[in-house]
DNA sequence: AGCACATGTTTTTTT
DNA sequence: AACATGTGCT
């Protein structure tokens, strides 16, 4: 009896296929972080393998800790080398920093702390930050890195003064980061590689170690990922990568699909397996799954299939608002649950950008159902967090400016600007860091009065704080953080609710902080704070099965629910306006956004929905979005579409009349009922017009709003009977005489049909 | 130094 | 709508 036994004939091949290099086509639900879990396990128990000598590489940290968790069930071993690349690469920077020259205690920039860190470049070579946006800069300077190239490389490479330039930028920016002695995301990866490539006595330690070495997701591994890879399977090559053409996402952060494309060319004698069989969804979701990813050209094509029955259609929910659509939502959860089929912790949101949250959350909350939401504002992203944590650091990394300069006035103790401007011109020309030249403040005289007195109980503090150090454990560090820098006495002062809220917060990192030490076997400083930054959101939300779950369709990746509704299926929202404009130029632009698409429905087992508003509220006002491409995709016999009217419209806000008024400027206008929104007018604002559904060619659309009273029997919401479907509900009439085309409900099929050929009678 | 107020920017997704 | 940055005032 083996482990294998557990696994179909594809999934046992590959989990059974230790020796060579070895290529997972597996698509979703396939059964993928089985097949890994279980060639782990087989590894440790039928083939002797230590498990020190197995290198697992996840793309988030919850899915490491899981594999890790599952191996031990089946084996009852650890295994030491779980995690993801990013993390990975921190702590062999930090384990081999004396071999390469590095300080360990080197600091991991964020989002944040990079945009700081440019701002200031831009600011020492003169840039307007107007005529070139930080962002813009970080952007490019991120590809240059996932490219490897480095800024003698750019500069190399420019053409034309504007590159020219970005390259010197992309030159102080490094410059700078090292001085700091900070790394970027980008950079641990990039340096990892480069390490290696001058230290191949270390790279050869680490290739003789790792005997077997496995990636997850290897559909979203970017340039230096592969690299690395490269370079530590180079001895033994028994190299297993698992992932999915189809599920790649990551292309706008360097994910390169060649890398799972050419998987072979590269490893000429590798071994290819594919999980084709899904054992997630019902046939229904499956067969809507393989249509969408259907309409993209670049991919190596395969078909899902499986046993399971065809489950329930696809329901496809047209809503008047966001809110109706939030309503909507909310009202079904609660009736899956009322009606005994499923717990609120079987079901998740999905939709393509954090902000769609809020919505969705203030109607979770009044109905008071359990919910969870993954990512949007993070933990270790609010500020009197990461305040804390920018004290940790500096400890941690004295040579550390930017976060010197976050925290040296916070709280409030008369540190002007003109001040640190003082000790930066002081500390430049002594060739100091900032702590460093606060330290010896003497030779800084010009420095006076109170400014002067508080830096030096600044430097007192920090001094204080790290001479202690050695004697209290991580949770005491932070504890007397909290207190001796002023910020818990700052946020009792304040004696608000938010602050009430903040210091909650700082409370929970330090037992954070608590329980990093207690489940470590070597907790120090630099481990907790290397953790805190490599965090996604998913890692940070904490495990709660009985509560609704909503998230990213990013976030969503490698999870499945049993019920999954993704909101927001409209044009410019999913796919993005970006993506709709960029696909103009470049065709391939929607592919990303299409797996995506393809990346949500697949994450459901038994039912999906799939919602859309015709009015929605962006930037703070209204616009009136189409359906989403990505719905026309589908299959109709797959789906059953449903309306939603929004009981209680919201109050127009005055920029939203003023566009109303000017869109609708009919007859009628005056004597619109002010309690019913206003029925969007075909014709002349056809972009602008309220809630409808377009299959194929853009119709002129008449109004749907339940009990609209022509007294026509054809209107939508009126009940028909067909000589061939029987009875069915009128969803949507386009067109006028002769050319009106009705869309009709018969069951759970949604037919189209011309109302002047069609048969119809009026029903009850 | 630090505040109130105004203006401008942002939403893509994340290690 | 929320947030960051900038300006002018005290």
């Amino acid at each position: 009896m083996s482990i294998l036994d557990h696994l179909n004939s594809a999934q046992r091949e590959a989990a059974q296929t230790v020796a060579g290099p070895l290529l997972v086509l597996a698509g979703a639900g396939s059964g993928k972080t089985r097949v890994l879990t279980y060639r782990i396990a087989h590894l440790i128990d039928e083939q002797n393998v230590p498990s020190w000598a197995i290198l697992a590489v996840t793309f988030t940290n919850k899915a490491a800790g899981e594999m890790r968790e599952r191996v031990e069930q089946l084996v009852g071993t650890q295994t030491r080398w779980i995690g993801t690349f990013h993390s990975m690469c921190a702590r062999l920077l930090r384990m081999e920093a004396e071999a390469f020259g590095l300080d360990p205690g080197f600091t991991i920039y964020d989002e944040d702390d990079r945009r700081a860190l440019v701002r200031r470049v831009l600011q020492q070579h003169q840039v307007d930050p107007q005529a070139l946006a930080p962002a813009a800069v970080i952007a490019r300077i991120s590809r240059a890195k996932n490219a490897m190239l480095d800024p003698g490389d750019m500069a190399a490479a420019a053409k034309g003064p504007a590159q020219q330039r970005l390259a010197t930028l992309y030159q102080t920016y490094q410059q700078e980061l090292r001085g700091n002695n900070a790394f970027d995301f980008d950079d641990l990866l990039t340096e990892m590689v480069r390490q290696f490539d001058q230290h191949p006595e270390v790279l050869a330690r680490y290739q003789e170690r790792f005997h077997y070495i496995l990636v997850d997701e290897y559909q979203d591994t970017n340039r230096p990922q592969y690299l690395l890879c490269r370079q530590l399977a180079a001895a033994h090559r028994n190299f297993c990568a698992v992932g999915d053409d189809d599920q790649s996402i990551y292309q706008f952060r360097g994910a390169d699909l060649r890398n799972i494309l050419d998987f072979e060319q590269d490893y000429p004698e590798a071994k290819v397996v594919r999980l084709e069989q899904n054992y997630r969804s019902t046939g229904h979701i499956l067969q809507a799954a393989n249509a969408v990813i259907g309409n993209n050209q670049d991919r190596k094509g395969k078909a899902l299939w499986t046993t399971s029955g065809p489950g329930e259609l696809i329901s496809l929910v047209q809503c008047e608002t966001d809110r109706a659509e939030a309503r909507y939502v909310v009202s079904t959860v609660r009736q899956l649950v009322e009606r005994g089929e499923y717990e609120p912790g079987d079901t998740a949101v999905l939709y393509r950008t954090n902000a769609q949250s809020r919505t969705l959350e203030e109607e979770l909350q009044r109905s008071g159902l359990p919910y969870q939401i993954v990512g949007g504002i993070r933990f270790y992203e609010r500020k009197e967090v990461k305040d804390m944590l920018a004290y940790l650091r500096l400890l941690a990394n004295p040579a550390d400016d930017v976060t010197f300069q976050r925290i040296v006035n916070v709280p409030r103790r008369g540190v002007g600007d003109s001040s640190i401007q003082r000790l930066r011109r002081y500390a430049a020309q002594s060739e100091l860091s900032l702590f460093a030249a606060l330290a010896r403040l003497e030779g800084l005289p010009e420095l006076r009065g109170p400014a002067r007195k508080s830096l030096v109980s600044f430097r007192d503090l920090l001094h204080g704080l790290a001479a202690e150090r050695q004697q209290m454990d991580l949770a005491e560090l932070g504890q007397a953080v909290y207190e001796r820098s002023g910020y818990q006495a700052m946020l009792q002062d304040e004696n608000t609710p938010e602050a009430e809220v903040r210091a909650q917060n700082i409370e929970q990192l330090i037992s954070f902080m608590t329980e990093f030490s207690q489940t470590r076997t070597d907790p120090d400083l630099n481990g907790f704070l290397e953790e805190v930054a490599l965090m996604a959101p998913i890692d940070e939300t904490p495990e709660n099965n009985q509560a609704v779950t909503l998230m990213t369709l990013h976030s969503a990746k490698g999870l499945e629910f049993p019920v999954v509704f993704i909101a927001g299926m409209e044009e410019n929202l999913f796919p993005t306006s970006r993506c709709v404009e960029e696909s103009r130029v470049n065709p391939l632009a929607m592919e990303e956004e299409r797996r995506l698409c393809y990346v949500g429905i697949t994450r459901a087992c038994e039912r999906l929905y799939l919602t859309y508003a015709g009015q929605r509220y962006a930037y703070g006002s209204l616009i009136y979005p189409e359906p989403s491409r990505f719905l026309s995709e589908l299959p109709e016999e797959l789906v059953t579409m449903q309306q939603e009217s929004d009981p209680q419209p919201r109050r127009r806000t005055p920029a939203a009349r003023h566009r109303l008024d000017g869109a609708a400027d009919g007859p009628n206008r005056a004597s619109t009922p002010p309690r019913r929104p206003a029925p969007a007018r075909s014709g002349a604002h056809p972009a602008r017009s309220g809630v409808h559904y377009e299959w194929d060619d853009p119709p002129a659309v008449e109004p749907v709003s339940p009990g609209t009273d022509t007294g026509d029997f054809m209107s939508p919401g009126c009940w028909v009977t067909h000589p061939r479907w029987g009875r069915g509900k009128i969803l949507l009439r386009e067109g006028h005489d002769e050319r009106t085309k009705l869309t009709i409900q018969f069951g759970s099929q949604v037919k189209k049909v011309v109302a002047a050929y069609a048969r119809l009678e009026p029903a009850g």
